[in-house]
DNA sequence: AGCGTATATGAACAATTGTTCAGTTCAAGA
DNA sequence: TCTTGAACTGAACAATTGTTCATATACGCT
């Protein structure tokens, strides 16, 4: 059997991707077999390089369209104002576009280690342009004494990973409510880096 | 060949551990083969199962360890005093305990899917006993009005993911010695959990 | 109605996986 | 010196891995 009704590549495309972006944030790139993503989509193994050379370019292709959705997002926000107001603003887009749309299906950045060198340090440039655009912010605000962050590239490394951390706890189905925790989020963030 | 001179069990065993605890923090559970672990001992991969039941329980118990430890420290500390006082304790064990010693070799959190349920369990357990300390330290602070921490378990669940997010970008040979990295992320909580 | 092609099957492949085990080696005790 | 047994090898195993490909199907077009 083949094609079934209703059957086509714009719709099992998406679900091959769907699919991938789900069982790599769930049990990570090595933990997945192309045979777990062909059952979730409901295919075979083969059919899935139709859509993908490989396994190494799925995962790729996955993290370069969150990468570029993230600079892209950011370079829609408004960030001007200031610093604190910067900071709420970044945050905000950054945890809408991290925990939004599919809710924390999100491919950790630890999976960065099972790409290729050359894919890695492509993916790396743009991780380089989306953190320089925080801390440019954080820069100001400790230029100006609203923030206390005497070393602007520590504190954006930790300003990243603090907000990346929710992946890690959140789940959809808990208790506090998605927005509550960008609220706590917002909060926490403004206040570690505020001036003492 | 076979046991090489002054090649005994207590040498290699420790050896296994070590190798195993490396590689999985580095590449993930199910990115370790056994013979890459074996490899990294210097032996062949059917002698590791002189020093583990199999995969799953050398992970297992690599992890188990690591929890005990953490707990360990934490019994030891010195948790008494005002709300930032024990708080910055609480973080300096902890920081200690996870970059100290083998420095930067830690198996990530993350790692704990790859458990079976049973083991899973038995695991979680002791991660709750764990972080039921850090929440009675934020829970006194809150009452005392020392702390904003009107969900007492959403910030404990926060200062967890922040402390261990210094993992996913720490590296020994970086530019900021870790001390400095440990007084950071001090100032970084005390002032998260602050009252406005 | 029938052709062409996009979409999928399912079997096969070489490599690698975790794990087992009969056999080999060598240090230490008798 | 001889024996014993802990420590290890190396080959083998069934299962699973990513990937390829000849084949089949059924939709859209004429």
């Amino acid at each position: 059997m083949a094609r079934k009704t209703g059957s086509h590549s714009d719709i099992t495309g998406p679900k091959v991707r769907d699919a991938a972006m789900r069982l790599f944030t769930e049990h990570g790139y090595a933990g997945v077999s192309m045979r777990q993503i062909a059952s979730e989509v409901g295919v075979q193994a083969g059919a899935l390089y139709l859509y993908t050379p490989n396994k190494q370019s799925l995962l790729f292709d996955l993290l370069l369209e969150q990468m570029r959705g993230a600079v892209e997002r950011l370079k829609e926000t408004d960030l001007s104002g200031p610093p604190e107001k910067q900071i709420e603003a970044f945050v905000r887009t950054h945890f809408q576009f991290h925990m939004g749309g599919r809710q924390g299906i999100f491919i950790p950045y630890t999976e960065l280690r099972n790409l290729t060198p050359a894919n890695y340090k492509r993916l790396e440039e743009m991780r380089r342009i989306y953190e320089r655009e925080l801390e440019k912010i954080i820069q100001a605000g400790a230029q100006s004494g609203a923030f206390d962050a005497p070393d602007s590239k520590l504190s954006t490394l930790v300003v990243i990973s603090i907000l990346n951390g929710v992946l890690a706890w959140y789940r959809p189905d808990g208790r506090v409510p998605l927005q509550d925790v960008e609220d706590h989020y917002v909060s926490v963030v403004k206040k570690a880096l505020s001036a003492t």
